[in-house]
DNA sequence: ACCTGAACACCGTTCAAGT
DNA sequence: ACCTGAACACCGTTCAAGT
């Protein structure tokens, strides 16, 4: 195993473990067996690293999307499975999904994390688009009702994990909510 | 005014024009003038100063959300206001609207600062209620209905500003969301 | 090409001391 | 009650030096 893949896979464990304060050079460093600067000759600087570390799950949850594209299933049944999986990413890896989804100080880097990232949006739309082409979803742009779709999923996700709309009664869960989701999105006849 | 809320002040100013980071209790002490841990007089520490800041921030959103409630106008009119000075102040101020919605450190804070977060997510549930006894929304559980569209409007604020589901073409952005949000949420009859 | 160890500036936090 | 200044442990980053 390479010293850079190495030291990226330090970092992802220290971030689930420990969240992203935890991602220090110098534990990431004696994770991998290497000094606490070791990293500065395979990333530029932290950020890099932890963008690093982004980009590989943003690869795998772009292949995640193409392979329930590609199973044979109505598809949306092959969405809902998608939005499934997503969400229980979420759910289990949430330092890991913050990283990905709502730092800023990552988001804005361009490259090659940019492109992973567009690229699993791209996918799922794809699915979106399948649902569209069978009349499981109303015939709005793609673009738009896959990006209603990812934002709302994702505000669901957040939100529950951060706890800020919680009330006594009425509670709601993120299966919940995009069940509610998918139900008003269903054309008039298939309600 | 008192030595806390200059503290409060500087530490929004900062946040603000630097981002979270530039939030130091020495830059915080030093545009207040005190020392760089007069802070731990008024603050147990840097997080919960952070907190007090969006606490405060929470209060002035209940209070708006409240506000267009008592307006004189028609239900999902006073919502869609709501929901546009929603995205507004995401888009103004980005520093703080992240402190508030999508940061774990801050979230897991209990006490005042959660309290403020709920009221503001019940003042902004009250508006939904209207709108469904109006019935210009679905009559569904309103926890549920209010729930998926905070989170709906919340995902497309933070993707939008991550610029995470941006396309070659077809750009969302979020006023069109809400705009097809509000469109596919309205009852048949009066679609 | 890849790595190390010392060094630097900065930070949150603690604590004894001042009024 | 409220504040200060020194001190501590930690961090990201730089750099000269080693193989």
């Amino acid at each position: 195993m390479k010293t850079s893949e190495r030291i990226i896979e330090s970092a992802a464990a220290l971030l689930d473990f420990g969240g992203v304060a935890a991602v220090t050079l110098r534990a990431v460093g004696l994770a991998s067996g290497v000094s606490h600067n070791a990293p500065y000759k395979h990333f530029e600087n932290r950020d890099a690293l932890l963008g690093a570390v982004a980009t590989r799950d943003f690869q795998k949850l772009a292949a995640t999307f193409t392979a329930f594209g590609q199973e044979r299933a109505k598809p949306l049944t092959k969405l809902k499975k998608a939005l499934q999986a997503f969400s229980e990413y979420g759910r289990d890896y949430p330092n890991r999904y913050h990283l990905l989804f709502s730092n800023p100080d990552i988001a804005k880097q361009q490259g090659e994390l940019q492109q992973a990232a567009l690229a699993s949006f791209s996918a799922f739309a794809c699915l979106v688009a399948d649902c569209q082409q069978t009349e499981a979803l109303p015939p709005v742009p793609t673009p738009a009702l896959a990006g209603l779709l990812y934002a709302s999923v994702h505000g669901l996700i957040d939100l529950q994990a951060s706890g800020r709309m919680k009330t006594e009664k009425g509670f709601m869960n993120v299966s919940e909510g995009i069940a509610l989701l998918l139900k008003v999105l269903a054309p008039k006849g298939t309600r």
